[in-house]
Formats: C-alpha cells, structure tokens, sequence
RNA sequence: AUGGCAGGUCGUUCUAUCGUGCCGGCUUUAUAAGCCGGUAAGGAAAGUCCGGACAACACAGAGCAUCCCGCCCCCGGAAUACGGGGGAUACCCUGCGGUAAACGCAAGGUAAUGGAUAGUGUCGCAGAAAAUAACCGUCUGCCGAAAGGCGGAUAAGGGUGAAAACGCGAGUUAAGAGCUCACGUUCCGGCAGGGCAACCUGCAGGAAGGAUAAACCCCGGGAGUUGCAAGACCAAAUAUGCCGUGGCUUGAGGGUGGCUCGCCCGAUCACGGUGGGUAGGUUGCAUCAGAUAAAUGAUAGGAUCCUAUUUUGCAGCAAUGCAGAAUAGCCAGACAGAAUCCGGCUUACAGACCUGCCAUUUUU
RNA sequence: GGCCCGUUCGUCUAGGGGUUAGGACAUCAGGUUUUCAUCCUGGAAACAGGGGUUCGAUUCCCCUACGGGCUA
C-alpha cells in the first residue's frame, strides 16, 4: 500500500477539475472536438518559446474554472509517426510534471482555458529541453490569466 | 577459420517512482472519484499494388463498351490471386559433338510463356531494297568500230543495318536460285505410338512464312458499381417556401456513378430568379488492442547484444587469433506506430542465428 | 481512412516509340542607342529514380520517391 493513497479520498472533486494533488493527465483534461479547436484557431492568442507555440483562449465563466489542453507536431516537418508520437508524449509528460500551478491560478481566476502546444522546430529535441522551454509558455499564460482576473476584480 | 552471394528464422530485457486507454469487481456523494485485478502496437502495423469478408443499391439481371489475366500437373488456399514442388517449351551462357554453319546432347540461369499463314498499322538513320527486294556484281539480247547505251534474266558474292527473304553441300543452268535432291530447321493439318496434361516421338504429304500483340486486334477466361468518410440510429433543424415558364399516370423525374434495356419508387417534378435553416454525437469497431487532435508513456538505475579504445592471460617468429576485464558510444542505438477485419504482394531494415554455394588460408 | 491524378530547362508548358526534346518568360553574350528600356541576333540550360518489353523508351508495363486533388 503506497502511504499518498490514504489522503485522496478527502479530496474535493469538480467534474473538469480532477484531484490536483496527483499528477495525471485524463482523457477529460485534453482538448477534443472539431468546434473548439477550430475556435482556438480562429480566434485564439499565440505566444512562441523557440520549439514551442502555445495557441490559448481564456474566457471568465461563473462556475469553476476549467482548463483543457491539446499537443500537435505538424506532419510536414515530421514524415515518420513515430516521431510525432514521441515529441507530442515528451510535450503532454511535461505539461503533466508542472501543470498543478497553473490549475490552481485558473481554479482562482474562475477561468475556462483551452490551449493547444504546437511543435515548430525542425529536429527531435531531448525531454529536458522541451520541458523548460513548455514551462516558458506555461508561466506566460499564468501571468495573462492572473493579470485578466486582477482587471476584473478592479471593475 | 575468414570473406562474399542467395534463401530462411528472430528482431531486447529487468527493477523503482510517477502516469495513459479499455474491460471486470468493490466502496462512496454512483455515466463521477478512489482502490484492486486483467489487458494493451509490428515483421513489416508502411506503400495501398491485388483478392476476400462486411455494407448499400434488386441476396445483382441481359447486351455493348471498358479493364485485368494467359504453358501443364500436384499440394496449400475461398480463389482463375499468391506461395511451394515437379515437368514442358523458348532463349542465354559454359562444355562436348558437328570440317564449318544450321543444329544436337549435358549442367546452370532467365521467362506477363495463347495467336505474327484472321486482318490492319509501324520499322527513324544507313542501305539498291525493310516485305508485290536488282545499287555493284554475274549471265545474256539488240545497237555500236570501240568506249558505251537501251532492255531482259538472276537473290551465289559485296557493302548497310538491330533485322536482308530457311542452313549447308551437290545437281541442273547462259548465269543462277528449295528449281530438284541428301542431311538438318521451322510451320500446317492427317495417321500411329507415349504421357493425367503441357507436350514429345515416328510415318507419309504440303509449305518456307522478317520483327513487333507491355501497337490496334483476334482467341480463351474473369470482373455489376461504390466503399466503414459504406451504412444504421439518436439529437438538432425543417421551407414539399415564394415568383415566372413548362410538365402531371398515354409516366416527368429519381434509384443507377460509362451507355442501352430491364427492375423498383412514382409527381416528393424540371429550368431561371429570390430567400432561410442544419451539418453535433453514438454505433459500425472486436474473438486476450480498440484509440478518435487519436491510449500503450516519462524519469532514474542495471543486465545482456553490438561497435570502438585500453589492458591481462594463452597460442604464434610475426601479422594476428581466442578468452577475460575496464571505459565510452545525442534512450538497444535499424526500419518503423494499430484506425473495420483477414489473406497475398511490394518496399525499408542495426544486429544475431541457421542452411546452401563460391573463393582464400591452415591442418590431416 | 478511402479513391484518383501528376512529375519535362530557373518558372509555366508542348511532345504519347526513331526529334538537334519545341515554345514563352527569366538569364548570359553581342548589336542598335550618348546611356537605360524596347527591339534584333546568338548561346547555355530539362525528360523524378530503378528495373522490364523492344533493334531502339521522355513515351508502353512494373516498383519506389515526391507533389497535388476529391470524398463527411
């Protein structure tokens, strides 16, 4: 028996926003659908960390906040489906490792947040490398949400 | 033993921590969360080159067109696909036979291997001529003193070409020629024999015909069309709207995606103008994978394999080989990620192992 | 995912068994002009890769690579 399993179960539950103690990424935490993605496109605002372009849209609601997040690794630049598997499993493991601060500033601002991670760069970068640079981005899109909140508590 | 070629088989693994999809069970506030258990990508999952299952249209019918295939037998297979084994035929190469040539025999290799006497087309350049052959040459008639000119016959020789009108010898002849004959070659139909068959052998007779069908074509065989984005269900929306012209059971139009017929539905119609709405999800989708912006992973450490370097021991004059150890090698380091499923083909591939053949070296 | 089509000078293209692989724009050289542009003359420059059929392949057939289209 692992000694974290005995806290879990005095954990306060929303259906978007899964235990945060636990660094899992489910099937509900990932960006799906033909609709929302082609907003996220359309409308979205975009910030580059040399291999990484985030895509983020983040929208006050009045329940509690949510955050949903898709990888891509465009085709054209990687031939083989190995290798955009590997580069889209190094990017969702470190948005997995380091995403518990960002959820806590979206479950305060009250927030729905999609984004969506593109890989531009033209060679296979190692894991270490991907995850500094995603942290960039990540901390980027913290500070708009918190600075969004901050505008519209002063209101 | 080493190297090369061909074919075949295989194509990592363990531990810890944190995680993912699906299925089952339990608990709670029960399509959610947590816990437990099970399960989870290849030999090509790839290319999409074939075939089948499955689905819709008549449980898919006829004709034309179009496309594909093409020696025989046996085994596997749903199969006229494909694979394996054996054989037939043609060609290539080596050796032997043949004075030489055509050709025959033996070993090996290659072949999308029906038909070129059913017809049509094409064969550049060169060459006289590329399929009703006369440039030089040979023989010969007439004219002429001669040089030569105008004719005729002739496919033996020359040169050109990828290919030159069956091969070779003899006879005949003015000169020659399958014109005739011997030995051969190929083809045609007939008879006899052998073989399950493709086909082979023999006999007598006839013929001598260039190549090309992955040119049109003919013969034989096969294919109905479209594809899981098929199709089914739920939800949402609903306008068969309005105006003009034509049409309305004596059949417009659609199903029907090459055309005609047939079959089915049958006024939900056609053309022009005008003007709105919807387009989200489930299933199809599993028999020990079943995802859907698409799960099967990340980090750390180890083992074994391989490569390189260093080093120790043994063998050897030496080159070097064998055995062991250490270190290093952008992640076991190659090709590469299921998408309805199955069978085949093709292509990519680090390394290991097995089998066969060839070459070299050493020992007996 | 499925079904199709294409690849020819630097670019856009013609050619569908025997060609000196043609044309336009661009480029280079020369001429015209005081100079530049225009114009004239000339040159260089290509059949995606591999195998097969054929005497001969850019063309016909097969495989591979790359590019593009359609399909709810």
């Amino acid at each position: 028996m692992p000694p974290h399993a005995a806290n879990d179960n005095k954990a306060i539950h929303t259906s978007a926003m899964p235990n945060p103690a636990r660094n899992s990424l489910r099937k509900m935490e990932r960006l799906h659908g033909k609709k929302s993605i082609e907003a996220l496109f359309r409308s979205g605002s975009s910030y580059t960390a040399s291999p990484i372009r985030m895509l983020y849209i983040a929208r006050g609601i009045p329940d509690a906040g949510s955050m949903a997040a898709a990888f891509s690794v465009p085709s054209k630049t990687f031939k083989n489906a190995v290798d955009r598997n590997l580069l889209k499993r190094r990017m969702r493991e470190a948005y997995r490792q380091n995403k518990t601060t960002l959820y806590d500033t979206v479950r305060k601002a009250k927030v729905q947040c999609t984004a969506m991670f593109i890989y531009i760069a033209k060679s296979k970068l190692p894991y270490s490398e991907i995850e500094s640079k995603l942290l960039v981005t990540l901390h980027h899109l913290q500070k708009r949400i918190e600075h969004e909140e901050s505008a519209d508590s002063a209101h």
